[in-house]
RNA sequence: GCGGUCGUGGCGAAGUGGUUAACGCAUCGGAUUGUGGCUCCGACAUUCGUGGGUUCGAUUCCCAUCGAUCGCCCCA
């Protein structure tokens, strides 16, 4: 038997309807912050990854799907969002637009090659902004008003926001050294982990469980200690925005995104109970990052959260959505006249904007009746050789069980009535 | 990439080196010859992820492989 590849799933009935309430709600929250909807191809250049979010992040370093085409390209399946949004932003001159700052947001599938385990699968989907153009704190905490207003909605709880800032570009600079030299003389005694932390990323090492009881971790020199005096007013002023609007965080000193290209804000959303993994969501700004794949130099910010974890989240909080799913009427049917009336009948509910469904088994019409129960139809309507002879049909209202004959061309208000005294 | 656990019908779940692989749910049929949700009766795996090995004999033991799951790393 051929299954769906390894961390790969298919989305059924059932469930479909989880992903299609979320996704309807994330574009609805959108709407509300102005943020209109992209897409850009599941597959990019390589180089869009490797130059955008970095060479020797884990993503770009053993995560990729990589492969190359019959005309000898290298191409890779989208890591993330970011890199191909902030890459057709620049590619179609976003910039000029007239209104400004430009604010996108995405949903769709993003490909990391992992070992799969609860909330990380290898095709996973997010749902992220991106507001590019803006120098303003103000929209580095509508981010983040955005995400958390997105899933208070849904009805989620006891989330936490963390939150750090890494400088700009200077400062992360000056800390990144401070930390190499501080580190260095006695990497030796650290775990191999934090040994390739070292220069891959040393800001890592802070957040290592293993080595955090060590003497070097207590004397390690701390980020706010090299922030320059813009980026410390520009952190202050994204907590003030945050406080305005009564939103709660923490301030993580350690919080470290692992993607090259973040710069002052960096926040996660985190929910306990989603198993090993509890990040719900994270983002940051990016003000290199436009520059960097060859845009003139503007400041990003943005977020990403995958779509699994949301539902996971629900799941764990045992959330329940208003979703309902039930079938207008449902035809019953004995003989065979009966039933080629049943179904023409049927495709006159279904001009007339009613759901409506029929057997397709030839089965009695006790099983039928079952079917229609199961269905949960509101209406169900009973078609036999006697009711044909006299142009009628048994009208049945499944929620009180009451059945009363109907004309055959007054069946469409009958339904209707049926279905909105259900309501 | 590393480590643990696991893989029996549509689903859940017993089981044993030896000629019929429990049970529950679901499904289908009947009791009820034109009426659902309850009840009762009956039907439903030549087969135990796949491949190979050990054995007189394997679903049960061994190896490999694929997959699931949990954790590490990292991340959404």
């Amino acid at each position: 038997m051929i299954q769906v590849p390894r961390g790969t799933a298919d989305v059924l009935p059932g469930e479909i309807e989880l992903w299609q309430y979320v996704e309807d709600k994330a574009r609805d929250i959108c709407r509300r912050y102005n943020y209109l909807e992209i897409r850009t191809p599941i597959f990019e250049h390589t180089e869009l990854f490797q130059r955008g979010v970095g060479e020797t992040t884990d993503i770009v370093e053993r995560e990729m799907y990589t492969f190359t085409d019959r005309g000898d390209r290298s191409l890779t399946l989208r890591p993330e969002g970011t890199a191909s949004t902030v890459r057709s932003y620049v590619e179609n001159k976003m910039y000029g637009a007239p209104q400004q700052p430009t604010k996108l947001f995405y949903i769709g599938p993003m490909f990391r090659y992992e070992r799969p385990q609860a909330g990380r699968m290898r095709q996973f989907t997010q749902f992220g902004i991106e507001a590019i153009g803006s120098h303003d704190p103000a929209i580095d905490a509508e981010a983040i008003a955005l995400a958390m207003r997105f899933y208070e909605e849904l009805g989620l709880k006891n989330l936490h926001v963390e939150l750090n800032t890494l400088g700009d570009m200077e400062s992360r600079q000056a800390y990144r050294e401070a930390l190499i030299n501080h580190f260095t003389p006695h990497i030796g005694e650290f775990c191999t982990d934090c040994q390739s932390r070292l220069a891959r990323n040393p800001l890592r090492i802070l957040d290592c469980k293993k080595d955090a009881r060590k003497e070097q971790m207590a004397t390690a020199p701390v980020l706010l200690d090299y922030l320059n005096e813009s980026s410390r007013t520009y952190f202050e002023r994204v907590k003030k925005h945050l406080n305005d609007l009564r939103i709660m965080y923490e301030v993580n000193p350690r919080l470290v995104r692992g993607l090259d290209y973040y710069t002052h804000t960096a926040f996660e959303i985190m929910e306990r109970g989603i198993g090993a993994v509890s990040t719900i969501c994270g983002g940051g700004r990016y003000n290199g990052l436009v520059e960097q794949i060859g845009g003139q130099d503007m400041p990003g910010i943005g977020f990403a959260m995958s779509i699994e974890r949301v539902l996971l989240a629900l799941k764990t909080q045992g959330v329940e959505l208003p979703i309902e799913q039930s079938l207008d009427c449902f035809l019953v049917s004995m003989g065979e006249e009966a039933d080629a009336k049943a179904f023409t009948l049927m495709d006159t509910l279904r001009s007339h904007g009613l759901s409506a469904d029929k057997d397709y088994l030839g089965r009695k019409m006790k099983a039928q009746l079952k079917s229609a129960d199961r269905l949960q139809a509101k209406a169900v309507i009973i078609v036999g050789e006697d009711e044909l002879a006299r142009n009628v049909a048994v009208m049945k209202n499944m929620t009180t069980g009451k059945q009363q004959e109907v004309a055959l061309d007054a069946i469409v208000e009958s339904v209707k009535q049926i279905t909105e005294d259900g309501r």
